[in-house]
DNA sequence: ACAGCCATGTAACTCGTTACATGATTAC
DNA sequence: GTAATCATGTAACGAGTTACATGGCTGT
């Protein structure tokens, strides 16, 4: 059974269908996404989500079960079988796009007074960020010990949090170093 | 003035033009993307550097001193203050891509073995890209004092530095948490 | 002479986005 | 009735990649 070769986000939105035996319709999965995925993906946009469902019936890892106005997709049997195949597949370094860091990179380019201000502003998106993974976080921890349905979900958003308070560290140290800069 | 509509990757590029006074060809553009851009914005395509180095002319951010064979380009004084006020624009959040963190949250369709292999690998990989972003630390440190050329860059190097040290640490507790599962 | 690096591009393609369009259902 | 949400798509476009092609220069 070779593997098809379909991009990373084709993947991950059938990981989403992997959870319990839910039939989701594009709309619900654009949510999921939307809550859980983007921490540590993306969110794709909606036409994007129903282009992919729509190969990934066409490759048959998908089935539908059209009840009404709403399509709803569940995972198929081969669609486990290949999920299970990917996740062994090499991982890759992950990819960090990182715009607050890229200006700084150049902050002989700008002042004192937009750097800082850059770094506050992203200081603060970092906390509404923190928290809306925790919230994240506590929803899951009704079912994540081990075996349960969200125990992975679980470790990855801690990894998650955890990433957000390194952050957080990060930028106040690199303020306190500018701040210094000045005197 | 207006600010041009172009993508970041194209002031990244700018940027990397902003340092000294220096007339760069495309080939050693993309080797200064490749030492130091890539750990916190991308490594663009050989092809790519050719194209926006065309656009950044078009827009006469760039100057071209075509000496000989090798078409080397610098910073127009247009280009410096466009990439100024640049960097007094809204950064927007970090996106990051993360196919460790991807496959580790479907979990359950894989097996202890895999998973911990997967995140074994990773901590090797965090391991040389943290020595070659060490590497470049040090050559930055000849002229990282506030006020001289590789200071900002300097400050951008330690977050990287940080930021692979705190991945260490989450992927190693999270192997933890995986070992303990299994008991 | 030959390998390896320097140097520059073109063509085809994919991923993913935004803008647009449409209509059904639900809550108030 | 009317606003918000649910639900599904199409079309155009842009960023960025890989594969391909070419050729000069440099060290051994």
């Amino acid at each position: 059974m070779a593997l098809p070769e379909l991009p990373v986000t084709s993947f991950a939105l059938l990981g989403l269908l992997s959870f319990g035996d839910e039939e989701l319709t594009g709309y619900e999965l654009k949510q999921r996404a939307d809550i859980t995925m983007r921490f540590y993906w993306v969110a794709p946009a909606m036409s994007q989500v129903y282009s992919e469902l729509k190969r990934l019936h066409e490759h048959r890892l998908v089935r539908v079960t059209g009840s009404g106005r709403a399509t709803r997709y569940r995972l198929s049997a081969r669609g486990r079988r290949v999920l299970h195949e990917w996740s062994a597949t090499p991982a890759g370094f992950p990819v960090w796009k990182h715009p607050v860091a890229l200006r700084l990179m150049i902050g002989h380019a700008s002042d004192q007074e937009t750097l800082r201000g850059m770094l506050t502003a992203y200081l603060e998106e970092l906390v509404t960020s923190r928290a809306d993974l925790q919230e994240v976080r506590t929803m899951l921890s009704a079912a994540d010990a081990p075996g349960e349905t969200y125990h992975f979900p679980g470790l990855v958003a801690d990894w998650g949090l955890a990433h957000f308070d390194s952050e957080r560290e990060i930028t106040e140290k690199t303020l306190r170093r500018l701040q210094e800069d000045d005197a």
